[in-house]
DNA sequence: GTCTATAGTGCGATAGAC
DNA sequence: GTCTATCGCACTATAGAC
């Protein structure tokens, strides 16, 4: 089932700020990225950034959108896999693949705690957050099930950023991780 | 063994300096966290807050040390343990514990790009993180241990502001938190 | 240890020309 | 869609009185 919730599709100099917001905000923090920043990283004026959004927190937003969307999408693809071992299967390297190749920015992003609060009541992040629940651990709503869940998905983004594996290959880091992760959900009490 | 690196110990106006700033990173973030936003949680003006620190940077280098002078305590404590076996679990319980009682402010500040930064050539996170790698994973220095470690670390910070646990009580959590750390981290290829 | 007052800078945001 | 120019404001930081 695809996702009825819909973002509005940035333009091209849209998505231009866009990822150069995220680009900062990985570096810099969300609260630590100034206009100018981004201006500059663009190599245009502030005023050119306000032809696009018309305020900060509108670009921030934007910007945790967009990375809300990619997550969405690998729900989706997962979501058509025929079994639901081969969805919860899709999921995790979905997510393995989104966190390595993007390292720091998924982490740092959704990790903020201003993007948190933005998507506190949020209808799309809630929905996407069902839809993982679901395929990883289906209907059950114990609290180890929901514990176990919030611990591995913490652990893939968290992991891709840490100094451990700093010298650690893509490659590598990508089939570890997806290793480990599929024996931590396979775990029985 | 204890650590040979020691922080300079805070005055009791710092520590109180300290406290603020953490409580507000933790909400805002680092860079969301202005002076003046430290002054009014303390009910001071900020030329007071500049009377304990001269510039905002030796802030939050301050708080980030005074979080990880709590871990460096709980591997110190958890080193103390008559068997590896012990002190594995102490660690844990220990991490669990910091993480629960503290919730956001973990996460959130060690978290934070900028303090990742300050870290990065830092001798005393180094041993502590030098340390915890000992006492879980011992001498194995192959990728799969490291992911492992990295894995365990942020599932536990980062599970525990996960929206999916928000409505557990810290009892629950702690618990769940434990039990399956110990287990993610007993898995045998 | 706290205050008032202030300097200097950079911020978010807007107006209007091209 | 980009620019220059500007407003008003909040910021970091300092000086000096109490």
């Amino acid at each position: 089932m695809r996702s009825v919730i819909e973002s509005p599709v940035p333009s091209a100099a849209q998505a231009r700020v866009i990822a150069a917001a995220q680009k900062l905000f990985a570096r810099h923090g969300v609260g630590g990225t100034s206009l100018q920043m981004i201006a500059d990283e663009l190599g245009v004026t502030k005023a050119a950034v306000y032809h696009q959004y018309r305020t900060r927190d509108e670009i921030v937003l934007a910007a945790a959108r967009a990375e809300l969307d990619i997550l969405a999408a690998v729900v989706a693809t997962a979501e058509e896999e025929p079994s639901p071992q081969r969805a919860r299967d899709a999921l995790i390297d979905g997510i393995v693949d989104l966190t390595v190749d993007r390292r720091r920015t998924v982490s740092t992003i959704l990790g903020d705690p201003v993007i948190a609060g933005f998507f506190d009541d949020d209808e799309q992040f809630r929905e996407v957050m069902h839809q993982m629940r679901r395929l990883l651990v289906g209907e059950d709503a114990s609290a180890e099930a929901r514990v176990r869940l919030a611990m591995l998905l913490a652990a893939i983004s968290g992991a891709a950023t840490h100094p451990f594996v700093r010298d650690l290959d893509d490659d590598t880091l990508r089939e570890q991780l997806s290793e480990l992760a599929r024996r931590f959900l396979g775990l029985r009490g």
